[in-house]
RNA sequence: CGGGGUGUAGCGCAGUCCGGUUAGCGCACCUGGUUUGGGACCAGGGGGCCGCAGGUUCGAAUCCUGCCACCCCGACCA
């Protein structure tokens, strides 16, 4: 366990990456561009699960699971689609091995040749259009509304851990709808869902909007997003809601027959989050002492570290550490008492400190004596000592402070990095000084947001829902525009 | 696929130019002791096909040839 954590301001990238194996969260995998998720991380994975499906049942979904083989030909049913994921599949041509006839090991088995490729699921939308056109009749069969935890494969030039790698884990949904109203309202609900859980689960505010046609999903009709911004002023993609249109149900074939008797093609939505999620909760509010964790998904929110010589001091301690645990565990929080004497307690103050524990209550013999603990707030590193007895009571409007402050926090962050710019000159100046999310005029056309990326890096986020109109002319052509655009440079 | 780089202990590296004791250092690990209110210290110890294959040589981590793997910068990234 290192003590020293890369500085972000000389290279913000190799701090997170150095933090991320340093908390124990994951590593790379021996296998080419995947990554191995460690317990640690995996529970902070699980705590997202939770409270994200908990979102999606109330609001009416339900789980299912598709095969994570997708002929090569239903991929190739939706055109834009495609298009869009053909230079990243990774492709199942044969099933079986042989021994090699010299001997040197064991080789794929020529004979064993598909007759159709499968490629490993990038994304489910043409498997599950494919069940969708055997399950959708009638306008009673709608709206379908289901969702899938599963991991997909990209093949990605480079990749960084949590950010992009070759298989990730996500949540992906598919609806299906009777009608575009019913189904742009669908996209509408899980990207609100999703900004709710993000800003009040991950403690990261987000702005939502709308993908420009360069940027938005193959096969989409609408791409709407959620876009974070990290410590190091770039931006980062949170999540995706997607009004399909009739795009899928075309290429699929899947027709029902309204009130009326007539048929027609249903309505789609996709939307996901995935394991991206956990680099973008490090990135937004870690510090040069570790990871910082929101209590809501924090997977310890209480450690308790005894500071002790004697067998008999360590009685003492374990006996009020004890009493401490069941009433905080009894409130709904996890609590663990690091009894080990293997290690000291600055060792353990700074390891709970690198993963990112909210609280921390150490206590030793002076405390004991006072019938007091040392109480500690991960976010702000503040400490104080508090009487015994007052300590499980404060720990629930605690942990729920620090939740608040810690969104407040990159919210002042956010809003401070935020420029709003009018000249292109001024536009380059930003991204390469301060950074952050500029909002500028764009004039609406592929070109110039092509031209703008292939100059300066940055791109559009989004267009954000709640931009208000506002007439100006776009920073790289002086064409008019009605409305500011969000710019950054982008994970 | 282009440009650059690196393969030596679990991790991070030195040694390679200029071949020559038993291949070294830090962290981690093991043992013993002293420690314990912010990442302990001392002493001892274990751990290596020096990426792989071939060649040159009395002798190769070091020189030559070939191969392989990984990393960085581009291209790519709903």
């Amino acid at each position: 366990m290192g003590k020293e954590i890369t500085p972000r301001s000389e290279d913000y990238s190799q701090w997170y990456l150095d933090l991320v194996k340093k908390a124990d969260m994951a590593e790379n995998s021996d296998v080419r561009g995947c990554m191995v998720i460690k317990p640690y991380g995996y529970s902070i994975w699980e705590s997202i699960q939770q409270g994200l499906d908990k979102m999606f049942k109330d609001t009416g979904h339900v789980n299912a699971y598709f095969p994570l083989f997708v002929p090569k030909s239903f991929l190739a049913k939706e055109a834009a689609h495609v298009e869009g994921f053909a230079k990243e599949c990774a492709i199942v041509t044969h099933y079986r091995l042989k021994n090699a006839e010299d001997g040197s090991g064991v080789v794929v088995d020529p004979e064993a040749k598909l007759e159709e490729e499968l490629i490993v699921r990038p994304t489910s939308e043409t498997v599950i259009w494919n069940s969708y056109k055997k399950w959708i009749q009638s306008y009673r069969d709608l709206p379908l509304l289901i969702n899938q935890w599963a991991n997909v494969v990209r093949w990605e030039m480079r990749t960084r851990l949590f950010l992009r790698t070759s298989e990730f884990l996500w949540q992906e949904g598919h609806t299906a709808h009777a009608t575009a109203q019913e189904a742009e309202k669908e996209t509408l609900l899980i990207l609100d869902l999703y900004a709710d859980f993000v800003e009040n689960f991950m403690g990261v505010p987000v702005i939502k909007g709308k993908k420009s046609e360069g940027e938005k999903f193959p096969g989409a009709v609408d791409t709407y997003c959620i876009e974070a911004l990290m410590q190091d002023g770039k931006a980062l993609q949170a999540g995706t809601s997607h009004f399909l249109g009739q795009n899928f149900a075309k290429a699929f074939d899947v027709q029902f027959a309204g009130k009326d008797g007539k048929l027609d093609y249903v309505w789609g939505t996709s939307w996901g989050v995935s394991t991206r999620l956990i680099g973008g909760l490090i990135m937004a509010h870690s510090d040069d002492d570790g990871l910082i964790l929101p209590p809501k998904l924090a997977p310890i929110h209480v450690v308790i570290v005894p500071i002790f010589k004697t067998a008999e001091e360590l009685a003492k301690i374990s006996e009020k550490a004890e009493q401490i645990s069941i009433a905080v565990r009894k409130k709904g929080f996890v609590v663990k008492f690091d009894n080990r004497d293997t290690h000291k307690p600055g060792f353990k103050f700074a390891e709970y400190e690198l993963k990112g524990v909210p609280v921390r209550i150490a206590i030793g013999p002076r405390d004991i004596q006072n019938g007091t603990v040392e109480m500690a707030r991960r976010d702000t590193k503040e400490k104080k000592t508090v009487q015994f007895d007052e300590v499980v009571d404060m720990i629930p409007s605690l942990l729920d402070e620090i939740q608040k402050n810690i969104f407040n926090r990159a919210l002042a962050f956010r809003k401070e990095k935020t420029t709003k710019v009018d000249t292109y000159e001024e536009f380059k100046k930003v991204l390469d000084g301060k950074a952050g999310f500029i909002l500028a005029h764009w004039d609406g056309s592929a070109e110039t947001e092509g031209a703008i990326k292939d100059e300066t890096k940055a791109t559009i986020r989004c267009i954000p829902l709640d931009a208000p109109e506002e007439e100006g002319k776009c920073i790289y052509s002086g064409k008019p525009s009605k409305r500011r655009v969000l710019f950054a440079r982008a994970y």
